[in-house]
DNA sequence: TTAACTTGTAAAGACTTTGTAAAAAGTTGG
DNA sequence: CCAACTTTTTACAAAGTCTTTACAAGTTAA
């Protein structure tokens, strides 16, 4: 259901978009062609959120899945790693990873239509499963 | 699944790009067409770091399998060896001899710009999926 | 509008990991 | 045994990562 899923998830189908690759099995990322270095935290976190593209993960979810924080932990960890993955997707930033205020965050495909569907389940629409 | 395969590959197929050429049967490494000498361990390491091109490898398996050491053994002899790599590869070292952060480190071939899929994944790419 | 709350940001601190040079220890062939 | 070479250790230096802190800026609801 809603749940994210636990764990490695090495295994994912790579994601890919206009200027944004990802591929989960080398852990290894690229925007515009050049390779993006990101640190272990960094990753797990922009990994998290591409894999469930254009769903509102929130923070609770994010601090529980990339740090094994609980509900009651309060820190700015969450927020000082998002601004770091926001430098470095440069002018995409923006239109990459939303706040969405009070719950948590979105990352959105480049050039998403208005109504998006989550990647994985786009992925089965187009492999006709 | 992710396990490095232990023991001699002596008969894998060689490895070549723009600079560096390794044939493992021969175990003869050639850098610009000139023959690099290298010592048991370094070739060891080189190999092992080549046969996985584009993997992680962290610092444990490599411990474990060039120097049969467990994870309990501190050391920084790996660190001196990939120090003594690096400065054999010359200028490319950077480009090829990648450190992993946490984790341990990645040969590249040069000039990777894309990723390497597997061959079912790339299918699935060219098919639009 | 204001008060309460949430998120953004910069900087600093604590800590861990990796790089490096040099010396010590181990190995090999003559 | 000696000399040359290889490997490992040692001891720091350098670099990287993560978290917290403190405050600024933004958002919401009354």
């Amino acid at each position: 259901m809603g749940m994210l899923q636990a764990g490695n998830n090495s295994h994912a189908m790579p994601y890919r978009d206009e200027h944004l690759t990802m591929d989960f099995t080398q852990q290894a990322v690229l925007l515009d062609s050049e390779r993006m270095t990101l640190t272990r935290k960094e990753y797990e976190l922009l990994a998290l959120l591409v894999q469930h593209a254009g769903e509102i993960i929130p923070r609770e979810a994010l601090l529980m899945q990339v740090w094994g924080y609980g509900a009651e932990i309060r820190t700015r960890t969450l927020d000082v790693h998002v601004r770091r993955l926001r430098k470095k997707l440069g002018g995409y930033a923006d239109q990459y990873i939303e706040t969405v205020f009070g719950i948590g965050y979105r990352f959105q495909p480049f050039h998403a239509p208005r109504f998006c569907l989550p990647q994985a389940i786009r992925t089965a629409v187009a492999l006709g499963a």
